[in-house]
DNA sequence: CAAGATATCAATTGATCGCTTGAATAACAA
DNA sequence: TTGTTATTCAAGCGATCAATTGATATCTTG
């Protein structure tokens, strides 16, 4: 009874997908991914590490099947597998945040100061009422890769020249990466340095998007069948 | 600006999570947890490697935040965190299925030829009509940790000395630990050898009970705020 | 074709991981 | 107390991993 070597076998194959999401660095380019998809280049650039270094993670999370890529002439084009992968990333991190006081830590000191936020549900019936406005500060080439709608994309790096933009009275809402990127909170805290009234959203574009292709669906998917 | 640091240390301590994940003798134990709390010893047979071994890994799972632990006696009894983590891993189990053909090849070497499997939902209606008989083929202490309500206790080893205690013309329907666990199948093919009509649940007793308790409950229970 | 940009490969290093072994600790029972 | 059982600790060794470096392939453009 070979049993126990081919229950090995399945452990490890799934191992193959666990230990995508077992390094900071890689674990920074599904964040990024998680944004939309990016060459190489930008990605490395993006995440303060060498060219190599990002291209060899990143053949380490195809093969674990996390990402896809096709190539653009002279570029490679990665980009996360699916939302399932999203999903998988986002509970990962949100659940470790809950587990581990480390993670919140790492969070708090990274964030700076805490800012006032605004839940999406909440968000979304101001919107309706045209009650706020609503600033992507995301870098521009993420916002042109999904943002949500009626946002304006203002990068954090332009805020202050473009306050102008900003109806004087208005409530401000800004939104990021996610709970765990600092422009939105940094966003907050220099619009009241200029005497703006402004929250941050609790989440990201990625969370908006699922949130809104999940609108009416089940949970999982109809579980994989024992084979199929 | 040291926001680099800060940032990778962020990711540093969601990656102490993610490395829970990593390991093939880990998920071994975490699906085994997923039936319910287990002590260190039992694990260690279970999953058939030495107990300083498993106890090794159950403490790294615990630091990880992904287990739980508390002394009875002179054992320590291990369990999921919760039911957040039993997700997690769900997720993961069934992402690496759709994505990694690896893991297709290892799910169908190690259950064996393919039974007929009845979907969870289908399951619930037949049961509600009293259609069918099921029974719960796992050991019985994973069975007295939490099982369907109305399924019958046959672990696989003593199913065909209690072929008797099955109705002669009635549909059976096993379920074990999941669709990646041989033991429904092996059951079904021995239930037909035995003349009887059987399939299996196309899920396991973790997901059934996901699904019970989400039913009527919003996917992500409140996303994490940026700190709360 | 040659030049430039983008991505990957190959080889190396130090660090970490996974498992084994044998001893140590803790709770309990006789 | 002594013995027994369950768990953890500590040391060690081979295997794997992460990051660097420098070279190589590939596509585009002039």
């Amino acid at each position: 009874m070979s049993s126990r070597h081919a229950k090995d076998a399945l452990f490890e194959a799934i191992a193959l997908m666990g230990k995508a999401f077992a390094s900071p660095r890689r674990l920074e380019l599904i964040d990024l991914l998680a944004q939309g998809p990016r060459s190489v280049e930008e990605l490395a650039r993006a995440s303060e590490q060498s060219t190599a270094n990002t291209s060899q993670h990143l053949q380490g999370l195809h093969t674990a099947g996390v990402v896809t890529r096709h190539h653009e002439g002279t570029r490679v084009r990665y980009a996360l597998a699916g939302d399932d992968v999203l999903d998988l990333w986002l509970a990962l991190r949100d659940i470790s945040a809950t587990r581990l006081a480390e993670v919140e830590r790492a969070a708090g000191a990274y964030l700076g100061e805490t800012v006032e936020a605004i839940a999406r549900t909440e968000l979304e019936s101001s919107l309706r009422k045209g009650d706020v406005v609503l600033i992507d500060v995301r870098p521009e080439e993420e916002f042109e890769a999904g943002h949500i709608e009626g946002a304006l994309s203002i990068p954090i790096d332009e805020l202050e020249g473009r306050l102008g933009d900003l109806p004087a009275g208005a409530e401000i809402v800004a939104y990021c990466r996610g709970p765990f990127c600092a422009f939105a909170s940094q966003a907050v805290r220099r619009l009241h340095a200029a005497g703006r009234s402004a929250r941050r959203l609790d989440a990201g574009w990625p969370e908006w998007k699922l949130a809104h292709v999940d609108a009416g669906r089940e949970r999982r998917p109809d579980a994989v069948g024992p084979m199929s």
